[in-house]
DNA sequence: CCTCTTGTTCGATGTTCGTAGAACATCGAA
DNA sequence: TTCGATGTTCTACGAACATCGAACAAGAGG
C-alpha cells in the first residue's frame, strides 16, 4: 500500500467514482454497481483499487461485495481520502457510476 | 484544473519529489533540480506538473524557474496537497530528486 | 444432470506514459 | 560572430493501461 499505487488508482474518473459510491461505508455487492463499462473491465476497475489498497473483497458463494477500507487509509495517509471525496464531490468527478435503483430483478 | 489531472500528476514518483522540493514556496530554477533522468524527460515532468496546474514556470533569458502553485490548489482542493505532501514526507516519496549543492558551477 | 448467474482470466487492440537522443532555438559571454 | 549553456520539440520505442469479447470456473436452482 504505497501512495503512487493509490494515487494512480484515483486517477481514473470511473475509479473515483466507484469510491464515492463506497465512502458511505456500506458494503456493496457488485451487482448493485452500474456503470457503463463491460463486466471485465469493471472486474479490472475493481482489481486495481484492490491491488492499491482502497478496498477489501469479500466472497460469498459466486456474489462478491466490496467495502471501502476507511480506517486503514486514514491510519496510512491521514486526510488525503477525505480531501480526495471532497474534491470529487465538487467537480462531480465519476458521476457515471451509480447505484442499481429499486429491488434487484426477481 | 482537474481533480484526475492533478492525480495523475502526482502519481509518479519523481514529480511527487519535485513538488516535495517545491513544497516551501521557493520559486527554483531548472538548473538547480538534481534528478536522474536527462533534461528532455525533466522537461516532460515539468510540462506535465505545468498542464496539470500545480506549478507555474516563469522564463528569464534562458533560464526557467518553476513555483508551486499552494494558494491556487488550496483554494481548488482543500488539504490535498498537505494530505499529500505528509504522506509523501513518511514514505520519503521522491528522494531521488535533490538541489544542487553549493554554488553554481564558475 | 443441465442451465443460469456471477466473476475471473485470456488474448487482442488502441491509447497513453516514461524515457532518451538528436535537432533546434535562444541568450550570454568571450 | 562563434561558442557554450539552457530548454523545447521531434521522433522513437517499450511498458503500462483501458477496453472489449470470448472462454472459463464455481455455485445456485431447477
Amino acid at each position: 500500500m504505497t501512495l503512487t499505487d493509490v494515487m494512480a488508482a484515483l486517477s481514473d474518473p470511473l475509479r473515483i467514482g466507484l469510491v464515492r459510491l463506497l465512502s458511505d461505508g456500506h458494503e456493496r455487492g457488485w451487482g448493485e454497481l452500474r456503470t457503463p463499462v463491460s463486466k471485465s473491465t469493471l472486474s479490472h476497475h475493481l482489481r486495481v483499487l484492490r491491488a492499491a489498497g482502497l478496498t477489501r473483497t469479500r466472497q460469498e458463494g459466486t456474489r462478491c461485495y466490496v467495502v471501502l477500507r476507511r480506517e486503514d487509509l486514514h491510519a496510512r495517509f491521514p486526510g488525503l481520502l477525505d480531501a480526495v471525496l471532497a474534491a470529487a464531490d465538487s467537480e462531480d468527478v465519476g458521476s457515471q457510476v451509480g447505484l442499481a435503483t429499486g429491488r434487484p430483478p426477481k
